[in-house]
DNA sequence: CAATTTATGTGAAAGGAGTCACAAAATTGA
DNA sequence: TCAATTTTGTGACTCCTTTCACATAAATTG
């Protein structure tokens, strides 16, 4: 197949795969149609073939998909097959219970370091929760921790007035993916990417639907 | 303009042009043009205004939008005029954040009641960190209180694999909306909504983007 | 080994969503 | 009062995404 932009909408779903393959490979699955997954992840069996043949030939006609092998292209695509070393900011209410977030482990994501404007107030939230806690930093050492640390996403959890700022220390610190919580558009450089998780837009959209 | 059908992505906007709103009202803003908004949410102007015009005419020619009224209309629109009586499901790490979750009380959503497998387990987790705290309930009274507490919305904060079953519950008890926080995709009925917010999903992408 | 079955990969068609460009309406100022 | 200015509301166009439908290829069976 010819080089086409690849939609946004894709990669969302080539996600998803990945966790239904994922279990289906603990479940001893070893073999997988696109209706079957198509199913699992309710969607249209003619949009996983088309979502999969953006990036080569995986399955075997007549047969299916492998689903370790699969599983392991479908990662490659991601860029989850290698592990990302990220760290947070604001160790407040959600910081802490990302902190200590075991999933993000397992799918090779993990916080290396943290950081808050008041290290000593936010300790305890970090130390009473993990085993090994995750080293806590003033933010104003943001830039070299993350050189040191070798980090390549953050995960801004400060409140919403604080987020452009420490936006832009992460692009300072050559920090290029952002992920965002606080509920405000923060802008970037070209060559960086930001992401947000915005709970209450979902909660307003549960709301139209739910009158209407 | 004749009845359409409304896209998903014209009511995440609303959402976004909705805090921009209130921000600009809390600032004394009385007027604002599309192409100010826009700039502001990082959409195009035309945008706004189509947006806008599945639902009436809201602006003034010459002039632009009246930043109080439009947010009202909005607000309706989107039924964030009312309050939203909300459960949380699960009180963990991610729970109990969410149950000291400020934010949501300014947006008119509010958590009534929380339920857990183990209430007196997780019961420190809620006193702990409010002033005033919420119920915590055993799971297998979420019916009954539902109903008592005219309980509208579901936040499902479990572990993965309880997901579904909390979903069935929830349905029971004829709650109609679910936010679900556990990765997995959970199924309803007709007449009844769920919405996912998928942390690793948006980490997936942002992978995606940095490593291409 | 040929016929049958099964399920992929993909071109073509349909369906949605976003952008452009301009007529229409309100305001301002001379 | 009327021309100039501003900015909305919207039809038409473009672009993107999803679905359909079928040729193609692998496997199986008699
Ligand atoms: N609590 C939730 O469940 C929840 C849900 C959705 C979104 N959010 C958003 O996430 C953000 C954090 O919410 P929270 O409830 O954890 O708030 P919080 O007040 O509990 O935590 C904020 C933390 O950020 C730290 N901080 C403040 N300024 C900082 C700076 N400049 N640099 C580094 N650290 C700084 C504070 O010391 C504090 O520890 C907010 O933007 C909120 O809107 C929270
Ligand atoms: N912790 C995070 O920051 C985070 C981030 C993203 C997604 N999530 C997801 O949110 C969910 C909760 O994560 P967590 O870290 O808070 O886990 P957790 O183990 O801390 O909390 C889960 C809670 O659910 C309760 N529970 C278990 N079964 C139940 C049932 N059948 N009915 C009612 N309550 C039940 C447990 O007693 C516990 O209190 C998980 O699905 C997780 O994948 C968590």
């Amino acid at each position: 197949m010819k080089y086409q932009k690849i939609p946004e909408a894709t990669i969302r779903r080539l996600s998803r795969y990945s966790r239904c393959l994922e279990e289906m490979n603990e479940n001893g699955e070893k073999v997988v149609s696109s209706a079957q997954l198509a199913k699992k992840c309710i969607v249209n069996a003619a949009q996983v073939r088309k979502d999969l043949a953006y990036f080569g030939e995986f399955g075997i006609r007549g047969v299916g998909y492998y689903v370790k092998d699969l599983h392991n292209n479908i990662k490659k695509i991601l860029g989850s097959d290698k592990e990302w070393r990220m760290a947070l900011i604001g160790v407040g209410n959600l910081g802490s219970s990302l902190l200590s977030y075991k999933d993000f482990l397992k799918q090779n994501y993990k916080i290396v370091a943290a950081f808050d404007i008041d290290p000593p107030k936010v300790i305890g939230r970090v130390s009473e929760k993990l085993g090994k806690p995750v080293e806590v930093f003033h933010i104003n050492r943001i830039k070299e921790v993350a050189k040191e640390r070798r980090i390549e996403i953050g995960l801004i959890t400060t409140p919403p007035s604080e987020a452009q700022g420490v936006a832009n220390m992460l692009v300072e610190a050559e920090v290029r993916g952002i992920l965002n919580f606080a509920p405000v558009q923060v802008t970037v450089p070209e060559g960086f990417v930001v992401k947000d998780v915005f709970f209450t837009t979902v909660l307003d959209n549960l709301a139209y639907l739910l009158s209407n």
